[in-house]
RNA sequence: GCUCAAGUGGCGGAAUUGGUAGACGCGCUGGAUUCAAAAUCCAGUUCUUUCGGGAGUGUGGGUUCGAUUCCCACCUUGAGUACCA
């Protein structure tokens, strides 16, 4: 019997789909194991090999912890809301819906293929309307819920209401806006219902509110920052404005701080908890108020400053430092040019330089500005500042370096300190102090707070960082001009898109104002829509449908018409983004089909969250930063057990692709192969790279079919061969360099796939795809297969031999448990299939055929390549499957040797090898090394003063 | 600029606590088998050499009996991020 894949593989494939093999319990007295893959967009496209390498190496870990006795929960599902279905419809007005559907049932086949251990029982779809019904009750948690800082959690609003009515909001530490006004329990039991409304919603986890967003003109949508890609959008690259719109908003940041602190207890990548770092931008400082000079004393300031005669006007410049300590070398301050202050201060000398500098700002596009970061510009407003402790006068200036949105929009400007503040100081001749003893800052300024000692600035003289900040924060406290802050740079995230292929709001206005639909009547599902672009009047494509009111009456939605003011309401027209779904589908696959709960309570105590979680690390700080802010909140109302989604993360590089170029002679159709391209004057095409073999020759016949322009193509060969040139990048259909898994399959078999794929290299890192070399591993499962097929014409043949008969087979088998098992628990997939290789060589070699020997090492490989293996398995009389087999347990005593074949080296040199029993002492070894013949011919002549034994590892002679 | 990761044959990559560098695979070379091809099997394959050796893990130093591994400086590449005060 020879290995025929084909057959192997649909048999097995279609055993574990009748079986069930892989459906988890939620009753189990097993431990219990999460393993989750992102789950995929299912893009028109279908899967490429780059697509399956996580699910192949998560796959592999879901095995070999069910071979370890764990009740393993491995599911699978869809992120099936986005924009190319959305585009696609706008092209040709097929509903989402149903493009949706034939791109999953495509991935599916696809991914059955590759016989992936999924539990298909527990698949979630995101734009199912059973799934997005928790989105929105997740989302109405959220507007039903405040942030209460004292006890640092989430909070019912009907709390906060509570306290309203009863002390007002003096007295509450809550997150809220900035520009929330105080008010006593009697004001707020006196402001109408619009009024409490407008306030509550300044204190809500989702709110609404008029943001500056970025807004897409050619998507007609709103982008979130991550999305905008060196000021284009992420997707097709078009040009992004600023835009003021009314959005619903997550707040996020009240959750900065417990999203760092919570990356301490999670196993993710160094580098990955960096960005999420970044990300979050915590800097600790002090927020300070200049007090501002009035005009009056403008005249006295320009060189005649007379503090007697100065005065302060009401005006206040507030600014965040993360350097305290650095006050009295305050020179300057700058000022956003879109700061609220600029026009006000301004002096009217100064005005029409100002004037045209703010003109040319506003010009010039966020891009242009981060583009050109070496150019300094900056206008002086004339204006002076009051320096809360030396009160002399400082200059206030305006500058593009300092940006509106970050902070105050103001800066104190230490040049000293800070290299920008110094090149700006140096441009525009602005006086320079060193506040640094003993540090040269004559080319440029000193960044570093450590290892530094105040000077020059009065109270703060002799103190180091810490304590000058300290001491800085006190006294500003004191004069009651500033205290000590902590800023985060993480922003509230926008939730609104003006898309019609999304989550709908379950929300609708009753005179302006946002109402939750009751929770019951959930989900609210997308409504029918004639075309699927935003509507004439600029509003978002639900504008379109007709029935989209909501009859609070009878709790249903009708038609536009009906629209009274009193009990039918318009619905919001704006949809959740892509990741709303995506920010809690893990929760949903614990108890998938639950129609009363999100999931019942019972699953989630099992289930806790994801052990292990892979996907590309292209998610470090969207996705994977908004499903911890939704996991910590749903904990905080009680919803979940746990406040981590993903304890284990492991990011999958890349699988790149290589295209194939060949050389056309400008202005003809004569191609020109690669060696001899030099020669002419040549363009690169990129042509499919499937019509290529494994040394770069190019199928001319195959080139000259495959598109029309190639028809009638000429060729110059080398040695009659056209060979073509290559490229490694992305892999995608514009590059002709897409290598599709079914072919792979077809040809060599999922098993193979697998085991090549996880041979290419090291998991998380990129590498090209080369089909060629994936012969290897084929190979080598024909030869595994023949382990067993040893009888007369490869029949089915082993033997009872005991393994303690069978000392180097045993040996063998032994060192393989070893290494595969600790290459599985550290993700070195790689390795792992040329340990394989070198065992099949062995087991070859010697001839072994023994059940006690090829049983334990089938087991090993089933996670890898499971239809060969579960094939064989059946083969040794077996009637289960092979996933609930026991993992073999490695006995080092099968590795234990007498002997041992020493390296000798003299003078860290390698000299000679010797064969010398195992228990010998240190003494003994040195004594028969010495006295070994070879050693004085070894040694050029000289005599070792020093002999240094590694037990079991080398002996080395020093000279 | 900053942060992180990485530099090893013709190629993908091994060597995870410092101990025979180049495992395993691709490719290449030779051989066996075959009418022939495919497939399969065997041998060789870091460079260099006067066949004794010699050199060698991005570069230059250092620690050590011994360094791909540890330390310092530098170069290069990749990823992320950015006028963040």
């Amino acid at each position: 019997m020879h290995y025929d894949h084909n057959a192997i593989e649909q048999k097995w494939q279609k055993y574990w789909a009748e079986n069930q093999t892989f459906k988890a319990e939620n009753n189990s007295e097993k431990e219990k194991y999460y393993v989750l893959d992102m789950f995929p967009y299912p893009s028109g496209a279908g899967l490429h090999v780059g697509h399956p390498l996580g699910y192949i190496a998560s796959d592999i870990y879901a095995r070999y912890k069910r071979h370890q006795g764990y009740n393993v929960l491995h599911p699978q599902g869809y992120d099936s809301f986005g924009l190319p279905a959305e585009q696609y419809a706008i092209q040709t007005g097929q509903h989402p819906a149903i493009t949706t559907k034939e791109n999953i049932a495509r991935y599916r086949e696809q991914l059955d293929k590759i016989g992936f251990s999924f539990d298909w029982s527990r698949e979630v779809q995101t734009s199912k309307p059973d799934y997005y019904k928790w989105t929105q009750w997740i989302f109405i948690e959220l507007f039903d819920s405040w942030y209460d800082n004292t006890s640092n959690k989430a909070q019912s609003i009907a709390v906060l209401i509570a306290l309203f009515e009863k002390e007002g909001n003096t007295k509450i530490n809550a997150v809220c806006d900035e520009d929330t006004p105080s008010f006593s329990a009697e004001e707020w039991n006196a402001f109408t219902e619009k009024e409490k409304e407008q306030l509550l919603l300044q204190y809500r986890l989702t709110y609404l509110a008029e943001t500056e967003v970025n807004w897409c003109p050619k998507l007609g949508t709103v982008l979130a920052n991550d999305e905008i890609v060196n000021g284009v959008s992420e997707r097709g690259g078009h040009p992004v404005l600023r835009k003021k719109m009314t959005q619903w908003s997550m707040r996020i940041s009240a959750y900065a701080e417990r999203l760092l602190q919570g990356l301490e207890g999670i196993d993710w990548t160094e580098s990955l908890k960096e960005s999420q770092r970044n990300w979050i931008g915590k800097s600790v400082g002090a927020h300070v108020t200049f007090n501002v000079f009035d005009s009056v004393s403008e005249t006295a300031a320009q060189g005649r400053y007379d503090q007697n005669s100065a005065h302060l006007s009401d005006d206040t410049i507030s600014v965040f430092t993360t350097r305290p300590d650095t006050i009295f070398g305050v020179t300057f301050m700058t000022l956003a040019p879109e700061h609220a202050l600029v026009k006000k201060i301004t002096t009217s000398e100064q005005k029409p330089a100002v004037e045209a500098y703010i003109k040319a700002t506003a010009k010039r596009s966020e891009r242009e500005r981060m583009a050109d970061v070496k150019t300094i510009s900056g206008v002086f407003t004339g204006a002076y500042a009051e320096h809360p402790f030396t009160k002399q006068p400082i200059p206030i200036w305006i500058g593009d370096y300092v940006l509106a949105g970050y902070g105050t929009g103001a800066v104190m400007a230490v040049p000293c300190g800070d290299q920008r503040d110094y090149d700006f100081a140096k441009h525009f001749h602005i006086p320079i102090t060193n506040i640094f003893d003993g540090i040269d800052i004559s080319e440029e300024a000193y960044g570093d707070k450590n290892n530094i000692t105040i000077t020059n600035s009065d109270f703060l003289n002799g103190l180091n960082y810490k304590k000058a900040s300290y001491v800085a924060i006190k006294t500003l406290e004191t004069q009651g001009q500033g205290y000590g802050k902590t800023n985060y740079r993480l922003r509230d995230a926008v939730f609104s898109r003006q898309r019609y292929w999304g989550e709908p709001f379950p929300v609708y206005y009753n005179n302006g104002i946002p109402k939750m639909i009751d929770k019951v009547h959930l989900p609210i599902t997308l409504p029918q829509v004639e075309k699927y672009l935003p509507t004439e009047t600029g509003e978002p494509p639900l504008g379109r449908a007709d029935n989209w009111a909501w009859d609070t009456e009878n709790a249903m939605v009708v038609s536009n018409d009906k629209i009274n003011d009193k009990t039918i309401f318009p619905l919001e027209l704006n949809t959740m983004p892509g990741w709303a779904g995506s920010s809690w589908y893990l929760f949903r696959y614990m108890d998938a089909d639950n129609e009363l709960e999100l999931a019942s309570k019972e699953a989630l105590d099992y289930w806790q969250n994801v052990d292990l979680y892979i996907g590309g690390n292209e998610h470090a700080t969207g996705h994977l930063l908004y499903a911890r802010f939704w996991t910590k909140f749903l904990k905080d109302r009680n919803v979940l057990p746990v406040d981590e989604p993903f304890k284990k993360l492991i990011n999958q590089g890349m699988i790149l692709g290589t295209s194939a170029i060949v050389y056309r002679m400008s202005g003809t159709n004569t191609y020109v192969s690669k060696n001899l391209k030099e020669e002419y004057d040549v363009e690169e095409i990129r042509v499919d790279v499937n019509l290529v073999n494994a040394s770069n020759e190019l199928d001319v016949e195959g080139l000259k079919n495959w598109q029309p322009q190639f028809n009638n193509a000429e060729f110059i060969l080398e040695d009659s061969k056209y060979i073509v040139g290559n490229e490694v990048e992305k892999m995608s259909k514009r590059w002709y360099n897409v290598v599709n898994p079914d072919d792979i399959c077809n040809q060599y078999g999922a098993d193979t796939l697998r085991l090549y794929e996880m041979f290419l290299g090291p998991l998380e890192q990129a590498k090209p795809w080369n089909t060629a070399g994936i012969t290897g591993v084929h190979s080598f499962l024909k030869k595994f297969w023949r382990l067993f097929h040893t009888g007369k014409e490869g029949a089915f043949l082993i033997t009872d031999t005991p393994i303690t008969q069978l000392g180097e087979s045993a040996k063998t088998l032994h060192k393989t448990i070893k290494k595969v098992q600790e290459d599985i628990e550290n993700f070195s997939f790689n390795t792992s299939v040329s340990t394989f290789m070198i065992c099949t060589n062995e087991l070859t070699a010697q001839k072994c055929t023994s059940k006690e020997i090829l049983e334990p090492l089938l087991i090993l490989l089933s996670p890898y390549a499971p239809h060969i293996a579960e094939e064989l398995w059946s083969c040794l009389g077996y009637s289960t499957s092979i996933s609930t087999a026991e993992f073999p347990e490695f006995d080092a005593s099968f590795l234990i040797e007498s002997t041992k074949e020493y390296p000798i080296s003299f003078n860290g040199k390698m000299r000679f090898k010797m064969e010398l029993p195992l228990d010998l002492s240190k003494d003994e070894i040195e004594a028969a090394v010495m006295a070994h013949e070879k050693t004085q011919q070894q040694l050029d002549g000289r005599t070792p003063k020093k002999i240094i034994i590694v037990p079991g590892k080398i002996v080395n002679l020093v000279g």
